[in-house]
DNA sequence: GAGTGGTCTAGACCACTGT
DNA sequence: CAGTGGTCTAGACCACTCC
């Protein structure tokens, strides 16, 4: 392997250093990109990564230290390195980047209802946040989210249309039970969500969701916008969701 | 320095293992909370505090990249170590807990106006949140916040008296433009905010709060609560808080 | 140039998981 | 028991900041 161990910042505009670990985190990657390990699977140990590169365990270890800290990879004492899911079982590990929580801070189930699943050409909003051509194809997921029985979220899910192709109401509903959507999406479509940006609004339910989420018409609502990343930044999921807070909050830490 | 450098699981209920960096941490934490060094202070070099720690620099180093990583600390390379602070400059560095966004990504001024201040017993909720005893005397800070000259957020804040004794709304007023709320609070009363929970609902504007926002009655507006904590995990701060979301966003990352 | 944090190495040993 | 990640050490060198 070459090692680039620094680089010179001759040129105007900085490119700066780019330390080994880095460039070990980044090969990493690219055999994550390239399925060379699939979710939840065991991806080589830090030796054989180290004796792989041509670097010292420690440096494999810090580049793999990163990727766990961002939830690339989850390290388990004893049995080794595993790349990150949304298929791992547990109530709330399969919801990753739900932050719903009851008032109660009871256990709940979480059941997914798909509404409707079609398919449309992007306007200039969805063409824009998802980064493909106007008009190109998307497939749109309608569901609602059901917390112990009771209608909590309400959403719209834009796709693209081209990595998605064989994404249908039928599909959503035979993997009912079988895990989050992010799982579907992750086990039927190979596309892995590693990273989202939410906007948070408040806004009154209009009367079609007001009856869905059995409240009043006008009731405040939490407006939920995510973006979904996978790959190199890149934004391949946009939603926007209701949320009722009547029972529930979203629920946040600072630091 | 005594080092225990592990223990045993001889007992029935497990306190497992404690590595040498975690006694580390704890010891520059206590540090930290003894006031041996103040916000924005250089703390000793990791040379320095591995001779008096009598462990190895690197040691030093993972108990302070855990602490970096909690915004504890704030590393300059070349420079030192710096114990973190709400006062540190920069207009996004010093509302650190502030996760509002203009819609149009443009650069704002933010301006905080100190309604009233006033004293009175803490009730169950408010003794129960903050962990002190029912009938406490505790303050309570009423104020708006203004983006670019408009009233966006307006907020109660909830602090036990026993801490801030001598706050009211004449030091609020003359600290003005002079730094966060979490600023005044840590140079005047040296409490520091490491930590906040935020609990996020949708509520409707009462009459009061719509006229201050300057929105219609009945708006729907991001209600946010938030305890803070400082060390020991102990809370010290209960904010309810409006932001009207017209113009503006709560604006949250996932992974 | 001296001092700081940042990177990299090599080796020892510990704790946890499976067989 | 062997294999994995987790901790700890000691030393070398690099990059950044300030004098």
């Amino acid at each position: 392997m070459v090692k680039f161990r620094s680089m010179s910042q001759d040129s105007v505009s900085a490119p700066t250093f780019s330390p080994l670990y880095r460039q070990i985190k980044t090969l990493i990657l690219q055999g994550l990109e390239a399925g060379e390990w699939r979710p939840g699977e065991l991806i080589p140990s830090e030796t054989e990564l180290a004796l792989r590169f041509n670097v010292s365990q420690g440096t494999v270890r810090k580049a793999i230290d990163e990727m766990a800290a961002e939830s690339l990879l989850v390290r388990r004492q004893g049995k080794g390195t595993y790349v990150a899911s949304h298929t791992d079982a547990g109530p709330r590990e399969a919801f990753r980047f739900l932050r719903l929580v009851a008032e109660t801070g009871a256990t709940e189930t979480l059941q997914s209802v798909p509404l409707e699943c079609w398919r449309a050409k992007a306007g200039h909003e969805a063409a824009r946040t998802l980064g493909i051509a106007f008009g190109a194809p998307i497939i749109i997921v309608r569901r609602l989210l059901k917390f112990s029985g009771k209608p909590v979220v309400i959403e719209e899910i834009y796709l693209p249309g081209e990595l998605f192709g064989g994404l249908d109401l039928e599909m959503l509903q035979a993997y009912q039970g079988q895990g989050s959507f992010y799982s579907l999406l992750e086990t039927r479509f190979g596309v892995r969500m590693l990273r989202a940006e939410e906007r948070i609004r408040a806004v009154a339910a209009d009367p079609v969701n007001a009856k869905l989420l059995e409240v009043a018409q006008g009731t405040p609502l939490l407006s939920v916008e995510r973006v979904s990343h996978t790959y190199g930044d890149r934004p391949v999921e946009w939603r926007q969701s209701l949320y009722s807070t009547a029972t529930h909050y979203y629920s946040n830490e600072l630091s």
